[in-house]
DNA sequence: CTGTTAGCGCATTCAG
DNA sequence: CTGAATGCGCTAACAG
């Protein structure tokens, strides 16, 4: 043991994970990495599996459609476990079932094949985000979406819209974007175009809030708050930049890269755990992007 | 080989690695994933490594100091090879030497060990920078430098300087920020009260040239740029957006990546190939932050 | 060309 | 408690 560590002799990870069948290896998931949120979430991953004495094997995915191919990989590199932030279909959560690899799911829940997932609580969030800007007078809502296909998109759209149904405004005017900030501000300008007038635009995520933001200053010129309220989802970084100071709700990454690594090694050494939920709240951050009062 | 594909067969890539030695695995070592310029690089990484058929093993850093127990981790995983955007000491460097590694050290060179490097043309492009500050006739300048032991940050920092000396202009005030938001927006208030006025604030990465608008707007109520002229450096997406439009110089990003993972294949396929380094020229972007005329 | 065998570097078992 | 044998799943070299 001595003459091991004075020679540098370091044991072989495959040979070990070869035999011992754990390969203290993490596959990692992640559709569009450049999402803004998302290199948030992959930094905390990364040191809450390195605390626990896990490697990241990182696959992003340029189409959806990649899922597969990512999925061929995963099986053949056995790995210990998988988290996923992005969407899978049920025969792929049942793939895992198969292949005993344990899964988690970030940010999404499964369709009928249950699986165990940690995500931030889009519809109390978003409901708490349109409520504030009713108690505050706004009436003339716009909502901009996210591909129909995106999970916590649909999920967040829903949650506006239902709340503002309940408040009895059943119109509102949408568009739908790709997350991204130049989708944000074309959603705005057309918003602008089919509406006359606008009391507060609800955007599900920050990126697309700042694209309308930008979009709504310089090709309206109008001011934010006064003319416009503008909220977004997520509380990245940007978000809280002085040019923008997005009201928005930010999600709790840190404790949800925690919980996603703790719920996935619980089932990594004991494969029996049935799968299991959780939802964490996000926090209500005010900034000045609404009128609130 | 039918029976096998019926029956969902899949080779185990340890097995496969252990004795071919190759895994198929490359090691990405990251300093900050957050900060701002990285996930594009990790996302064209990653993506050029998948057209290679090479999967991506990420270790991200907390403090500079884990170097070595990352490594550590990546002699154990046999990993075909290695590409590097964090510092490395010359006695790191030499280690891949001995464990036959190969290594290519992305947006940095390498102290006297020698070692394949691909990188973008830091000095032209704060040259470029400022030569055009300076023809446009700014005479009182300031630098946003990044953290001492930033490889590139002291690049950008010297060139602009030197630049700035053969323009007959010694005396800049600085300061020295983290690349952060936040930072720049700091530097910039302490050059505020440091120097009584200010044509044109160079800033070593776009991150901070934003923190040092949003400040300067805030704080002093400066108009960009007709009464402050602000630079930045990296070209990322936030830079182009409207309210800041960052007069920087982009990272040819695709390129650049899609240069380090052949480099990397070809040293893995041929140990033998000697080091060799590549220097992207970065693209001029005008934007709207500096008086150019 | 098909079928067998050795061994990659370990961990785990068993005998001594 | 120390030491030798077995096999993880594969590839490569070998024999039939």
């Amino acid at each position: 043991m001595k003459a091991a560590g004075e020679l540098g002799y370091r044991p072989n990870a495959l040979a070990q994970g070869l035999i011992s069948r754990r390969t203290h290896l993490v596959a990692v998931i992640m559709s569009s990495l450049t999402m803004l949120h998302y290199p948030e979430v992959l930094a905390e991953l990364s040191h809450r599996l390195t605390e626990r004495d896990l490697r990241m094997l990182l696959f992003s995915l340029e189409a959806e459609s990649d899922v597969d191919g990512v999925l061929e990989q995963v099986w053949r590199h056995s790995v210990d476990g998988v988290i996923c932030a992005a969407h899978l279909t049920d025969s792929q959560v049942e793939q895992f079932i198969a292949h005993r690899v344990p899964l988690v799911l970030y940010n999404r829940l499964s369709g009928r094949a249950p699986a165990t997932s940690v995500a931030c609580d889009s519809v109390a969030g978003q409901r708490e985000l349109v409520e504030r800007l009713l108690a505050a007078g706004h009436r003339r809502f716009a909502v901009v979406a996210g591909p129909a296909d995106s999970y916590v998109g649909e999920e967040r759209r829903r949650a506006a819209l239902a709340r503002l149904g309940e408040a009895g405004i059943a119109t509102v005017p949408e568009r739908r974007g790709d997350f991204s900030y130049a989708s944000g501000g074309e959603a705005m300008i057309a918003l602008m175009a089919e509406a006359k007038q606008l009391d507060a635009v609800v955007c599900v995520n920050d990126l697309m809030a700042i694209g309308a933001i930008d979009a709504a200053r310089e090709r309206f010129g109008l001011r934010i708050p006064d003319d416009l309220s503008v909220v977004g989802f997520d509380g990245t970084d940007p978000a809280g930049w002085n040019s923008y100071r997005l009201c928005s709700i930010r999600q709790p990454v840190r404790r949800m890269t925690q919980a996603a690594v703790d719920m996935l090694l619980e089932r990594v050494e004991d494969a029996r755990i049935p799968p299991e939920r959780r939802l964490f709240s996000g926090q209500f951050m005010e900034g000045q992007s609404a009128r609130l009062a």
